[in-house]
DNA sequence: TTCGCGATAATGTCTATACATAATCGCGAA
DNA sequence: TTCGCGATTATGTATAGACATTATCGCGAA
């Protein structure tokens, strides 16, 4: 019976354990056939059910592929991703112990062009409360922030101030959504973002595009252009946590 | 007993769909306490364990946070997290009907400085292979990519011409990882950068930073630039998925 | 040889039960 | 009133057994 240390608390996690580091070290290859549930019940001693219980969550994690009567193989290594933390302003900014404001400089209930009718699979005309909010740390502007709120799936929003937490704080805490879409490119700064976030005219910035839905109902669009020397997205990822 | 729409197959899937729904629909807030496992049994009329394993998925999914004796609450919306995806230029082009081909520009082997040193928390002087490689679609470049491999992880590198697949290609089916890091900024291409990518000085690029471990040890950093008027990085991502 | 079909085998789901673990509640003592 | 400790209770883990589902294998017929 071959199990890790047996300082590790449950049996699951032992055996989980185990057999993630076999894949992890190349030990079994992606594509290698993993013994069947009866076998790692006899190698660990348990019942199947707990073998199973440390497949499936393997298989969901996508480390390994399961079919019925052909057996259990390793994953192919699937298509890359990258996760990317997306701070809120005023966690980050009481983090790093500065100081955080932000200003709506711009309120409007406007039906959506276009071009925001393919992005969002709303119907052309569609009412929408725009917003425009600078972000600002110590002084120095941050990002700026346009939002797009779908009066029709938020209607509070109408009547809220957005004087205590901006748009994206708010949303959040109220709205929960069910899909999102993110789009990050760069672009240079034309003049008039230059002016708002004080940098050169032509600085390059990052743009963050993000759309939520809730169930299938557009809630919110928001695009937030920062500095590309001012900020940056990070992120951490293990395919196992 | 109230059940999702009994053609769906499974009753855990029924139950957590359910779940999902009404936390999803915000007529369980976050904060608001879930049933009890036995009130969901008798709810659904099925035994504990399958409240069990759906509560359980629930909880690793982070929608629902439990505590023993407490009970179960939903969980207040983490931090968001963008997912992006990371397209395999090969696999992208082919999907987009359009030729593609790489070109290494530079190839060395090198002891790392100290700057890299501290990004990959290894010794100041280890010998790495450095890349710089051209990605070429239709006869545009895409992107440009630097690239150092760890040869103490990676020996077999060393002797890999990198003639059929470029180095990531490469490495994601030779080498399993357990750990990444990514970082996105945007900069302003200076004017090497400008004439290897065939576009204007000052123009802004989208860089990708990835760095990857494997238990620990460091396999690989690659810094991929893009011009920001080619290429994008989408995400579409579902919590519950 | 090839095709079709039934036997077989591996995973998928579910139940009933048991005991472990941890946090809370409430009672009794200081 | 407050503090501490034991009882209570909800979740966490694990088992054995049962039946469902679905590919695959291999045998027999065309």
């Amino acid at each position: 019976m071959r199990v890790g240390p047996t300082g590790m608390k449950h049996l699951h996690q032992r055996i989980r354990d185990d057999i993630e580091a076999r894949i992890m070290s190349g030990e079994w290859a992606p594509g290698h056939r993993i013994p069947f549930e009866h076998e790692l019940m006899a190698e660990y001693g348990c019942s199947r059910m707990t073998v199973n219980k440390v497949l499936s969550t393997l298989a969901a994690n996508g480390l390994i592929t399961r079919r019925r009567r052909a057996g259990t193989v390793v994953a192919e290594p699937s298509n890359q991703q990258a996760v990317l933390q997306i701070q809120d302003f005023a966690l980050e900014a009481a983090r790093a112990g500065t100081e955080y404001r932000f200003k709506v400089l711009h309120r409007s209930i406007e039906p959506i062009d276009a071009a925001a009718a393919q992005r969002t699979g709303l119907p052309a005309g569609t009412q929408m409360l725009c917003l425009s909010t600078l972000h600002v740390m110590d002084d120095v502007p941050l990002a700026f922030e346009q939002r797009l709120i779908n009066l029709a799936t938020v209607p509070e929003a109408d009547k809220e101030a957005f004087k205590d937490d901006p748009p994206g704080t708010w949303l959040l805490r109220r709205v929960p959504w069910t899909d999102a879409e993110h789009i990050v490119r760069a672009i240079n700064a034309d003049s008039a973002m230059a002016k708002r976030l004080k940098i050169q005219s032509g600085t390059a910035c990052l743009i963050l595009e993000r759309r939520t839905w809730q169930a299938g109902a557009f809630v919110t669009e928001a695009r937030i252009t920062y500095p590309g020397d001012r900020h940056q997205l990070v992120g951490r990822f293990s395919p196992t946590a």
